[in-house]
DNA sequence: CTTCTAATTAGATATTCATTTAATTAGTTA
DNA sequence: TAACTAATTAAATGAATATCTAATTAGAAG
């Protein structure tokens, strides 16, 4: 996945010690014991840095005897940078093509503070939106009707017509006045 | 120092939470509950990962009766993200004027593999690469003329030059043909 | 004044991670 | 082959940190 990359550079430049190798870096290539030297550390400090950066794909290097140069590479360095600049939400959100599509639908449905700016007309909309505001309700608990009514005016005033939708589509089930939930493989149906 | 903040800067990003919360506030403000809903995690993680960017500057508030809206800062993202691309070798490396003078001596006079290029003609620089090469030796430890020529021919091949300017510059002692150092204070004298 | 809601703090837990010393590997040179 | 050197690995330690539950604070509204 794109963002776990994102991460993964951005947490090999959040220590002190790898930008600094970074920065010396940039005027040429090292080798580990001037790492070492230069940045007051014991070589085997220097291996443990120098492979996060190269796992992030930061650093390449060239031996010469028993000798290993580091080298920058700024071209990486340069595209990860400003990579978070450009990712979008699509980046970091439930991937999977139904997930996303219920992600979109909550987004266009419901405002930012949780309320539902619209009762969704299209019935595959109406079942997203259904859904996922039955899942504040307790599995197993009796609600009075009343009850029922406060809990879904916290998303939208129109509480009868959502009432009638849970029992229309399975989510919910009333007996004697009572409401509860039904068990979710019936949701929808 | 401006170190300091470039590593917060990259440790608030390093991690995969914070990053999907800087994707989602691309978009727009979103409050801590909405975040919480649309991440699956608890409240006080949002708390916690908030304040962590809000350290780094890349976020602000508005507050709107109970509820906090956090507003992504792209401008201060954008800054840092392109910070690491400009920063040099003085940022990261020893700042006082002193120690920065250090800095650039022992770099001209020493290579990269540790040995020095040439012994300075100047007394002053000379003073600092002598520091430099007898930072290797152990305190309280006798050293026979043997070992102490071994040990400056690691660096230079005239060790001769160089351990009578130890003992001249009071960086080392010389008692029945063992050497010693001498305590720091007297360095240089 | 009491109740409600969103946010934060406190405290606990499990994990990650930077650093070190000691041992090992890989490659060079004699 | 033996001796050397630079780098890496292994193992240990201590500090930082992501997350949660439970308790608390701050502001709004009845």
């Amino acid at each position: 996945m794109q963002l776990d990359r994102l991460v993964q550079f951005h947490k090999a430049l959040g220590d002190v010690t790898r930008i600094r190798i970074l920065a010396l870096l940039k005027n040429g290539p090292l080798h580990g014991q001037a790492l070492a030297g230069k940045l007051g550390v014991k070589p085997p400090t220097i291996t443990h840095h120098i492979s996060k950066l190269r796992d992030a794909g930061l650093i390449y290097e060239r031996r010469d005897k028993n000798t290993i140069y580091f080298y920058l590479d700024e071209k990486k360095l340069k595209q990860n940078a400003e990579a978070i600049l450009k990712i979008g939400v699509e980046a970091v959100m439930p991937v999977n093509k139904k997930e996303n599509e219920k992600y979109s639908v909550l987004n266009n449905f419901f405002a930012a503070d949780g309320t539902l700016k619209q009762i969704p007309s299209m019935r595959k909309k109406r079942l997203i939106v259904l859904e996922h505001i039955v899942k504040g309700l307790i599995p197993g608990k009796q609600y009075a009707e009343k009850e029922i009514n406060e809990y879904i005016k916290r998303f939208h005033e129109d509480y009868a017509t959502i009432r009638r939708e849970f029992i229309a589509n399975h989510y919910m089930f009333r007996e004697n006045g009572i409401y509860e939930l039904n068990p979710p493989e019936l949701w929808g149906k």
